[in-house]
DNA sequence: CGACTGATTGACGAGGTTCAATAAGTGTGG
DNA sequence: CCACACTTATTGAACCTCGTCAATCAGTCG
């Protein structure tokens, strides 16, 4: 796939899906395909590290990754995902510090990597596309600063809850109603921000109330509502 | 001070402090200045509110602004805060949301209301501006991400001296050691997100340990040292 | 001087973490 | 294809941090 032959021709990508990079020029898509490398990854494979100097960014063509933090005594701290069409690293290279987090794969993933050249040009030079980035990047903030208030001032299990809602509205669920992303119980622990065991006493709690079903790791929502109900803690 | 007059000259606050608008050009700040309009506000006037369309950006010429979300049962979470040379409100006009928190006045404030078009404008067509507008918004997402991570993974006590720590580097201490910023125990509590019992307690034991000392509202920062220790938990 | 808001302290209990032991998957190499 | 190693999941029990409730005190503003 390092072969550009092969690899993802942008227009193509981006008529597909809604991206930051929808309604671009020929001229720039031109400079976007010619300047970019593809690659495939398998789940595992790191992109790039907390502290490292990022040359550029990634956008995802296929697959899912997770960003995150590493806190205290090497616990990890799941930021965000991002899927396709997403792009990361992007705040790195226009706040111009080392990368915050590092971005791991977690399910197999075809990603562009964008020179930040080409990248910071057509910020420069394109402000439709400037003003999407900012808008993308204030409505990161709005959502960080409603995460922070949720772990400030939610339980544990309102924030599982709501856990679970948000990777619904991302990820969605098959014809079944599994959840389609597949996370260990640690990273659901990581994404909530308390132990293994926590999450794994509460979904089977909410499993005991059928508001979802458990096999391995497949999450079937079945009471999308309910969960919404105990998110908001309008019940208490 | 509705009165232009007597408003603070843009080319004078932004040579006497840093702020996004330090260095624009000459007919930029003859635009910012004609199109702006100040006031004073006396602590606790609220400047915009959570859920409210905001029509422009503010920016602090004097004082202190708590910018905090209404959480469960009206709780109060401070996300930021904001001294002089900052600006406020432009997360909303950028990403088109309603505004996600609520600005209130700390400490008797002036500000310059900057309407989003004369804002909108400046962005469209100075790319140093906007430049430094996207380095200003991925910077706050970074911070906001690393205080997810503390939130979700340090006890009360090592935020508590998180904290202390985060307002001595922004608003600093006099000659007697004392904050520079004065807060409720409730505030205190806002910020950390935790009971203001819990503040009340922890600060009088870090008093006990001769970190800190107290009168009233007043906080003096003794140990940044151990303070320090405290919060980065490198002495469990 | 009341009325109110903010600060403090103690007692108690619930929610969550940690530790430990075990079970269930998953993958690898011979 | 099985055996062994290793990771992930589950459950129970003990412990502990923190939040809640209640009562008291201090400071402030008409």
């Amino acid at each position: 796939m390092k072969n550009k032959d092969k690899a993802p021709i942008c227009t193509d990508c981006f008529t597909e899906f809604d991206s930051v990079f929808t309604n671009l020029s020929d001229e720039d898509y031109t400079n976007l395909h010619s300047g970019k490398m593809c690659n495939y990854y398998k789940r595992n494979s790191v992109i790039y590290t907390e502290g490292s100097r990022i040359k550029g960014i990634y956008c995802i063509n296929e697959g899912i990754l997770k960003i995150y933090k590493t806190g205290i005594d090497g616990r990890e701290q799941i930021i965000a995902f991002a899927k396709k069409g997403d792009i990361i690293g992007y705040r790195s290279i226009l706040s111009n510090e080392r990368a915050c987090s590092t971005a791991k794969v977690i399910s197999d993933a075809t990603l562009c990597f964008i020179p930040s050249t080409t990248f910071l040009s057509l910020i420069k030079n394109n402000s439709n596309f400037s003003m999407s980035i900012m808008h993308q990047t204030c409505k990161e903030l709005g959502e960080a600063n409603s995460y922070i208030t949720d772990i400030a001032q939610k339980t544990v299990r309102e924030r599982i809850a709501e856990v679970l809602l948000k990777l619904y509205n991302n990820f969605g669920v098959d014809e079944n109603k599994i959840l389609q992303i597949s996370l260990t119980r640690e990273e659901l622990a990581n994404i909530v921000g308390t132990a293994t065991e926590s999450i794994i006493r509460l979904l089977s709690e909410f499993k005991k109330d059928n508001l979802i079903d458990l096999q391995g790791r497949k999450i079937y929502i079945l009471e999308k509502h309910k969960l919404e109900q105990i998110s908001n803690a309008l019940l208490k």
